[in-house]
DNA sequence: TCTCCATATTCATTTTATTGAATATAGATA
DNA sequence: TATCTATATTCAATAAAATGAATATGGAGA
């Protein structure tokens, strides 16, 4: 039962379901992810990891950066089950349609130095 | 949005997914919900409107009772499959296979006066 | 109308989750 | 080694949700 309430937390929040709405395009790092949402750093990198602590998400470091990406799902029936589903929901809600639209010029090689 | 985080919140929580588990057994009134997980009258009523506002509950009065029991989702897409996903979900969870175990002897002729 | 019973609501309190600011870490480069 | 850079963590403050106690509501029966 834990992990199922886990798996309901981490999606009872605007910021992580746009997370997950902007990873079904791309793999992102967490300085897109705080760019694209207009949000502190910390707040960004916190927000993932709740994603990943709850099966949504999986990270891979890659240098200094770590891109972020959908799981797969399974380990997690409930994950994959919500996972699917929200492939298709939200997609007109106006503050998501907005997001994934300028989605495009949300790059990494603008934002960060290296 | 709204919606759909309304109904992970609602399903965020263990007595909440107690009771959903409970009435995929059989329609319930409030007494009885509050006889099988032991606690305060008002604590189950508000759990209940909880689930009602979410669209994953439905209620029904009938007399002085009112009867709770699944909603059929028709109206919402999340809750239609959440509560697919909840009739296999969490069912070797210990508490709840406890819990649904002794269902049988809950009755309300047995808990209300009228 | 008065009373009783099942259910619902209110309000103060406690608990839990979220945020912001500051700082830490780890890896890459010089 | 010293220094960047991207990410992660900590901790105090705030916001949100859950609980308990008391009370209200509404319908049925006397």
């Amino acid at each position: 039962m834990d992990q199922f309430i886990k798996v309901m937390k981490a999606l009872s929040d605007p910021a992580r379901l746009k997370i997950i709405k902007m990873l079904q395009h791309k793999p992102m790092c967490v300085c897109e992810i705080q760019r694209a949402l207009d949000i502190p750093q910390p707040t960004a990198s916190r927000q993932l990891k709740i994603l990943e602590d709850a099966g949504l998400a999986v990270s891979q470091k890659s240098g200094l950066w770590v891109n972020y990406n959908l799981a797969d799902g399974a380990d997690s029936p409930y994950s994959a089950m919500l996972l699917g589903g929200l492939r298709h929901w939200l997609e007109d809600d106006p503050e998501i349609a907005h997001m994934v639209k300028k989605l495009p010029e949300i790059r990494r090689e603008d934002i960060c130095k290296e």
